[in-house]
DNA sequence: TAATTTACCATACATTTGTATGGTAAATTA
DNA sequence: TAATTTACCATACAAATGTATGGTAAATTA
């Protein structure tokens, strides 16, 4: 059995802070940085202040690289296939759906789950979800950027209680059904003050852990 | 409003491998492949060959490159945050799990959600699997190359009939639990041979499309 | 205090990478 | 048939990128 491997020694600052875009620039669509471009973000007029970084992150463990190929700088986590990814809400049984200025938890997904920089994550606590088959930790990728079409899978405030449903916009009058067929229609008025649409549900994802 | 945008102009099949080689780089962890790199990969003794078929691949519209930066490959796909990803194998109520040769039908996941070369996809064939909490339409990843350890979620096939069941073993006895308190609590003896483990559910992924 | 680490800058050089240009042979199209 | 496309090779060059080495100043540690 091999032990937890152990990230030894602490991060400075900017250690961290270039680590971290890094990782980001990998979790996002994008790809690795090269030195240029993360001395260009730092405002560095040289590279090889990150080329002094980058060695050290990797004396410390933090990162692991190809000698003379581009842009292979390989964060290394803890747990090799699991990437953090904040959480910047939660969606409680009944309670206003809450989204907090900076993340309020750091969920582990599997490093092949890559969320794009306009959706955000929402963990469902509870039950309240479940007309729509959403469980108790299950988290919802919510897109800002995509427009609201008819048939959508909204998540909304509606009177202080999150939702998620299919938005469905008929002249004057806004329809929110669920899936399933025990839950009742809401009928509202578009101009009802009540209703706040956060985004657009693109997708479930849970994940499946052993305990 | 804006047309799908066409991909008017047909590939050849080596344009289609270089641009799948590409998709696959940037799908699996990895990083998008350099000239050289693809050049390797099809056994040229030669970039510019590859140089030919991105110059060929940019002009029909399929790939999009940014002059003079390395690894700057992004495939132009139609809807550009969905990527296509195969479906392996179909999980049917009732009947047995059949995980096909060659793919039977493509999916399209967000692009941020990536899939590792050891798993597969299955997707859920009507409410056999509810007791997992898992639905009609619902994409199960499932992970071969993860040792199955006790508490994991295991995709398995018990007399002919797939089952998503948390795995336990307790010297020669298997149990296969269910999440949904409502289902029983299969017991085997190890030696069982109307089991078959295929791997481990590591995530379901539901697309939320508006139909 | 002396040694070390940290954070930055500068320069030189080798390799990788992208690009431009030209060529050949086979297949396809006009 | 002639022109075009496709698929490959070769070479030369410039830009990007990684690497090696040396330096300074401030903060930290021994």
């Amino acid at each position: 059995m091999y032990g937890k491997l152990k990230m030894s020694i602490e991060l400075t600052k900017i250690q961290k802070d270039i680590l971290d875009f890094i990782i980001e620039k990998r979790s996002n669509n994008s790809i690795p940085p090269t030195l240029s471009e993360i001395s260009e973000q730092f405002g560095y007029k040289n590279r090889s202040t990150v080329q002094q970084h980058i060695l050290a992150l990797e004396k410390k463990g933090y990162l692991k690289k190809t000698p003379n190929k581009s842009r292979y700088l390989e964060p290394v986590l803890e747990d090799k296939i699991f990437v953090p990814r904040p959480v910047l809400g939660e969606v409680a049984a009944g309670n206003p759906l809450v989204i907090y200025p900076d993340s309020i938890d750091s969920v582990e997904l599997p490093s092949f789950v890559k969320i794009a920089a306009t959706s955000f994550l929402l963990r469902v606590k509870g039950d309240s979800l479940k007309d729509a088959y959403i469980f108790n930790g299950d988290l919802v990728i919510v897109n800002t950027a995509v427009p609201i079409k008819n048939g959508a899978f909204v998540v909304a405030v509606l009177d202080d209680t999150a939702v998620i449903k299919r938005y469905i916009k008929l002249g004057d009058e806004i329809e929110l059904r669920s899936e399933n067929k025990e839950f009742k229609t809401i009928k509202l008025n578009c101009n009802y003050e009540g209703l706040r649409l956060i985004g657009v549900a693109v997708g479930i994802y849970r994940i499946m852990d052993s305990n």
